[in-house]
DNA sequence: AATGAATGAGGTTTCATTCAT
DNA sequence: GATGAATGAAACCTCATTCAT
């Protein structure tokens, strides 16, 4: 029962995802996630609040999944600037592998007003406290200059990879890869940032 | 005439940045700005197309502004690295200086739909390439390394500055200063990237 | 189930009826109609794509309905003259027995652009069939004289009968009756066209 | 001076005819009539109460035209149903030498409400009563029988050729001739009530 | 738990008309 | 007389959400 629960909360999600990235928050009623999900419309509202629960739902969700993997990715680093590049590409990599989810989380996110006012700040911290606290352990280990402000240079760094993503989501056929524009621009950071 | 035609139509837009600061954009009603701007309702659409049509012409206005500011800032430079720094503290001073029409710029921008996917590219490719010439011509005298793709960079640049922006605008009482952010900002880049 | 569909269907069309031939169409609101109906704005835009679909709606209906009854009004008859005497009778019958769907039908119909450019000609057409064919089945039994053109004459007895009608319903308080009046007129018509 | 004055009322007179019969009296602007008449918006109310009177006057004006032009046209004819063929080929005579007159006074006229509702009447039952009058004149010579009703008949006819006339004008490339559907239609009249 | 019919608030835009020049 | 910039009223329809079944 708890497994068919969570399976009809996860066909919302997933015919969410669809359609958000189709037609965009905004313009995506409820009653297309209900039909893509193969439910009726009220029964989106027995699993989340209103149709913005379903985005911050989404989010919540993905970016869970991608800071553990984040995590994951980095953990048998030793080298912080490693760590960093590593970060930048495994985040370019995700958006790469996953269009469809990374289309909803970085363009229509932001076109939802309660969204980016009172949810993404949370999250978004998380993710960038990783960046953070590499940046933290190599100025300990005297591996990065002490005048580099973690809490500046995370946000710089999130940043610039969230820019150049944003673009290229927005490019209808990208001939450049993400992972290699990835590389480029830790080079540029780790080479900034270093002792 | 021609100097009372320019005035209502100034009007109009200063009251909407005003509006659109205060309540969002789409919160905001046609009705709001004819109040705020002493004018009715209908006189709106005899210098607009449409709501939208007056957020955009916000947008390109103060981006034409800022282009020919950030132009004029850097003129007088010799030395691309340093222009990098005084464009960086140019673009957070404009923020700080203006923090209504940042708002209206940096948020309410973004939740436009229309906005997003058609008219901020062209505008906001045209300051990046400020960076861009700055980088470039960096290359060209042997002062930036040649392996700094200055697409890329610009990008990451402007991503970096614009999200530490955004972070400032969202906060209600911020306590640092956003040049002292540009300036850490633009050092790192600058170490990043010189030969 | 179906019958509670149906039900909320027709009350919204007896409701619009009774608010255009009160109001006008262009003056009726929807939420006017909404409200004689007893129920809700929105409502009506789950039985109907429009408010002009509301009115083809209604046409669209009252015309299958009369042009069933006329048929079936004549069915018995043998002589196509007396057909035609009896259609134009039952055509005023109608009308005096049902001035309010009648005004809306004559007075307001034409007043949606919409529907004289594109609906009217079809329904229309199918009722001045029934008086082409009764006059072609009179002339093959040479009871109407050859030379009576059908598409002509046809058109020619409903525009009398329908301006007479037109004026009726535009008279306050009408002495006349309507009915005399349609047996005057068929006997013109019928001393005109038979053999 | 008067001269000029009554030149610039026909302008926009005739302008709002070809304005009207291209667009529709209710999607034609008073700015549209204003163009092509090459006068300012505020000059038509110089001359007219309003968009309304606009087409009020056209109609005054070319009934007026009309009630003489029939007239004149059975002056010379002694025979009351000879007068009824000649008015009734007159009429549509009038309807093919001028169809974007036409289109405006039988097919946008009846779209406007407060048209149909208070002025027709009075300069239509003008044009009637020249029937009407034509039919008591033949009743009074026994010529036609003395049972008809002059004032059924009159919009009988009327009626008629109204609607074979608006049918002609609502087909887009019509290929038959109003005339001579005129004289059927006469016929069919004058056999249905001479003595 | 699931349904889906019903609700009803909410706002942009048009354009006839006015009136200061 | 002529202009045309400015006015401001007015209503259709959408769609997120509810709740009786």
């Amino acid at each position: 029962m708890s497994t068919r629960k969570t399976d009809k909360r996860r066909q919302i999600l997933d015919a969410a995802v669809e359609v958000f990235a189709a037609t965009g928050f905004h313009k995506s009623r409820v009653s297309d996630i209900a039909r893509e999900a193969g439910v009726a419309d009220g029964t989106i509202y027995l699993y989340f609040k209103s149709k913005d629960d379903v985005l911050i739902s989404i989010f919540e969700e993905a970016m869970g999944e991608m800071i553990e993997r984040a995590e994951a990715a980095i953990a048998d680093l030793e080298d912080p600037l490693a760590k960093l590049s590593r970060l930048a590409v495994h985040h370019m990599e995700n958006v790469e592998e996953n269009k469809t989810l990374a289309k909803v989380l970085q363009v229509e996110l932001r076109l939802s007003n309660t969204f980016m006012k009172e949810y993404q700040p949370k999250r978004l911290r998380q993710y960038m406290d990783i960046i953070g606290r590499i940046i933290e352990d190599g100025r300990e280990r005297s591996l990065i200059r002490a005048d580099v402000d973690p809490r500046i240079v995370r946000r710089a760094i999130f940043g610039a990879l969230d820019e150049i993503a944003m673009q290229w989501m927005l490019t209808p056929n990208p001939t450049y890869s993400l992972t290699e524009s990835a590389a480029a621009v830790a080079d540029v950071f780790v080479r900034g940032i270093r002792a």
